[in-house]
DNA sequence: CTGTTAGCGCCTTCAC
DNA sequence: GTGAAGGCGCTAACAG
């Protein structure tokens, strides 16, 4: 491949000159970049950004370090969406990244301070890392750029970007209650995800400012597992027949007390409703077609990575971002203020 | 961040010294191997990456060109899986990789093979690119390793990992013929992509085997679009009401075809049979359940990687890996033998 | 065993 | 306007 070096020796002039008018300085004359452009092209001259970030110590490149691209996460698109977001925005913002896969026990081998100096990454973009993960820890006192994807944390150079998760999880509570219904079962994910938190948080705010009464034995955890949820709805089902709705902190979950219903003969929406969690792409296909607190986790990545960058250029930028979720109305509720 | 010459101050080496002591040189002696390794890591060293693959001339990065991580593509997560399959196998052969997501017009703009130097990439994985695009020539003829996923093209350098596509296609139709089906449509996707010229011949050639004519008018272009292929569906059914079957390239045109029937009043399967092409996750969930051709993306993707990575390390290796697919036998196929 | 020298490809002073 | 020199962090001969 064609080097500095080599437009340098076709045009005869220096590597200094050829670089800077490649680089498009403006102490250099028209002519000679002309000339020298027109070398670069016919030798096919193409930087080597390595060398180049080498020295300018920065490489245009982040690093998009996630926990979870894994099969089991398949059916939650939620993943893919936001990496086609970042995808998008970072090609429009002419920088590239590198996915860095990681698990606990790889942070273990090798600190987040290393991971970003190793390839000089300028900015880093986190999701789905558990929150007792080190690097989230480290993350934060670093000094290279980082936004977060569904966990809080803010700082200097970090931020996040997240969704109105408290407010439109109480919203379908809430929806839920005027609808008529009393007792309503919260399927959570695992305690270990922030957004976990929070929507537990919710459901036991918004039964509060309804005037409902929160009962222990109502939470289940699901897991974010399918077939887990439903493993533990049965019984609950069984065992709770004023049971009239259940809101789940995700539609895989959803799927699974859908099954739950199913299996014990429980039809969807007229004994059962269901709200679900993500909007996933099944989720209008099932049956019933489910209603769901939707995401928009597209924009979510084409937000984190616009804050990144903001973040790398020192331009003024908000360090937080909230995209709104909006609840979806399909055939899982039904109203039983008539009973 | 520390590097080799902190080291080498603090321990009182030379750079060269603890440069192959920290990688292992067998010509440095324990003791001093010892000493520097202690320093180092106290340090928190760790090798610039770009630097060591400059000089080394090979980075252990791979790039990963696309063109269809999009959102339009997000119902067929074939994309995904088959990234997922090659995170894991990469992160287990210790090599990482830079997504380039690519577009016919942008590949005027950079050649395939100054991507590569750019980043001084150590290998390429293709997938999805259409058959005209200029990077598929490029490829194959530049010298730096490359697998294409489900694209056909060998070379010194060059393999490509798929599925048995015409064999899988043609039993899928056969398999309708022997439920009874004579008159049986095909739904293709774009001619551009080299599976739909496959799945085409492969229809003609079932066809003929099992002795039933090859009809013009009983193809259609989706376009591997559901809108699509529902809005070409209709006219055809409503013309041609000896059809009792459709075979489709892909599940996401089944599910086009699947709403012009409930458009028409035909019944899945009982009027109408359907066999799609994917196994997409929104197969199993819909009504009925999709007869389908299975793939195994995250197979294909496991498997381009290890190709790669051999024919980067020059190990012996088949330059082309076929992943079988599978008919995976759901509700949506009907025997019309009775009849 | 260890250190010196050279160079990967690029950019950035600082002279001229 | 242009060029020479130096260095980013690292590895690879080559001496000793």
């Amino acid at each position: 491949m064609a080097t500095l070096k080599d437009v340098a020796k076709e045009t005869g002039f220096s590597i200094t000159t050829v670089s800077r008018a490649l680089n498009g300085y403006s102490d250099v004359s028209e002519e000679t970049k002309l000339k020298i452009q027109k070398v670069a092209d016919k030798l096919g001259y193409s930087p080597n950004i390595l060398a180049r970030s080498l020295v300018m110590k920065q490489s245009r490149t982040i690093g998009l370090i996630v926990s979870d691209i894994k099969r089991e996460n398949i059916k939650d698109n939620f993943m893919y969406e936001t990496l086609c977001g970042i995808s998008d925005q970072l090609a429009e913002l002419d920088y590239e990244f590198v996915l860095l896969s990681t698990s606990t026990s790889k942070q273990r081998n090798k600190t987040y301070k290393q991971l970003c100096a190793e390839r000089q990454l300028d900015g880093v973009i986190i999701q789905g890392l558990k929150l007792e993960d080190p690097y989230l820890q480290e993350a934060v006192q670093s000094n290279t750029p980082c936004v977060l994807i569904d966990i809080p944390a803010e700082g200097e150079n970090v931020g996040y970007v997240t969704s109105d998760q408290f407010e439109s999880a109480k919203n379908a509570i809430k929806y839920l209650y005027r609808m008529g219904h009393r007792n309503i079962v919260f399927v959570n994910g695992s305690e270990n995800a922030h957004v976990s938190k929070v929507r537990h948080r919710a459901y036991q705010e918004a039964l509060k400012e309804v005037g409902l009464e929160y009962k222990e034995e109502l939470v289940i955890v699901g897991d974010f597992s399918e077939e887990k949820s439903k493993h533990e709805m049965i019984p609950i089902l069984l065992n709770n027949p004023s049971i009239t709705a259940v809101f789940c902190a995700s539609d895989v979950m959803a799927l699974g007390v859908l099954q739950a219903a199913r299996e014990l003969q429980l039809k969807v929406p007229e004994h059962l409703s269901i709200i679900g969690f993500d909007n996933i792409l099944l989720s209008r296909y099932v049956t019933p077609p489910l209603t769901t607190v939707g995401q928009f986790p597209y924009q979510m990545g084409v937000a984190a990575t616009q804050m990144l960058v903001d973040l790398i250029e020192k331009k003024e930028s908000a360090h937080v971002v909230e995209i709104k979720n909006k609840l979806i109305l399909r055939d899982s509720v039904a109203s039983i203020v008539s009973k």
